[in-house]
DNA sequence: TTCCATGCAAAGGGTTTGCACTCTC
DNA sequence: GAGAGTGCAAACCCTTTGCATGGAA
């Protein structure tokens, strides 16, 4: 599931079409704004930001275009979807195994390596199933009262 | 946080009525009948499930004095919502510390007792944060394929 | 009479879809 | 000239809001 994308820490425009292009997908100028700004770093965004952000680059950039391949990045595999809380979906590009920080009153998200993390427990799954993934969210605050 | 509900692994129709009253809810049939479908026992439905079930009952309830209603119920801590992937919000009668099982092929949410799961780590919070609560989603799939 | 709760319908936000245009191969 | 990708606008789903009605204290 996980690509060679995985292990990356940062990646140059360069890179992003390769890995566009070895992920099947095939470039296109919106196409790359929108990779540039999720995959030359990792980042937690809203389809929002992202949008705003490709538009910097490439202004005729359409609402659906940025929609489709925010879907199209996470089908590949290379963008994941997280909900952290009603109505807020962000597109993490770090697709190492990790949890989450999340700061409610600051909106921001902090990466947690899975290795710092140990989940262990009595727990059995109900018969039949197959563990796919556990998502581990640490919610916090920052308000002074 | 938690109220006396808390605890509770049943609650008759009557139990309900007490419950609002409580927690400073004035009574109606509508809040009754929504609240029954949530709090006779611990459940985990959506929105458009409760108000369903709860026309089932009492059938003059209109769309927004159900979510009205679930509003209320969250905001006095008789409910909790959970989001456990994008545009699938569930409402969380079970207001005991637990984490979640979320089959994503049959949609079947299974609590796990907070006891059952140890999350031990080396992770810090960030400076200036103060931890809230720690919600764990394991996922599981049902699919023979 | 003064609230509060309700119902209806309309508005709202965020995402998807339909369709015609453009580009590429 | 077939297929894919795009832009625009409309449609869509879910939730909230505005406003007038009706009941309770």
């Amino acid at each position: 599931m996980l690509k060679d994308i995985g292990k990356m820490k940062s990646l140059t425009r360069d890179g992003v079409a390769e890995l566009l292009r070895a992920n099947g997908i095939s470039l296109t100028l919106q196409r790359l704004a929108i990779a540039q700004i999720l995959l030359v770093r990792p980042v937690h965004l809203t389809a929002e930001q992202v949008l705003k952000k490709a538009q910097k680059i490439m202004p005729e950039i359409s609402r659906a275009t940025g929609y489709n391949t925010l879907n199209l990045l996470k089908e590949k595999g290379l963008i994941r979807e997280l909900v952290i809380e009603p109505g807020r979906i962000v597109y993490d590009s770090n697709t190492t195994h990790h949890y989450h920080i999340y700061d409610a009153d600051t909106g921001k998200m902090t990466d947690v390596p899975a290795g710092d993390i140990k989940v262990t427990g009595t727990t059995e799954l109900p018969a039949g199933v197959v563990l796919e993934e556990v998502d581990i969210i640490i919610r916090v605050n920052s308000r002074s009262g």
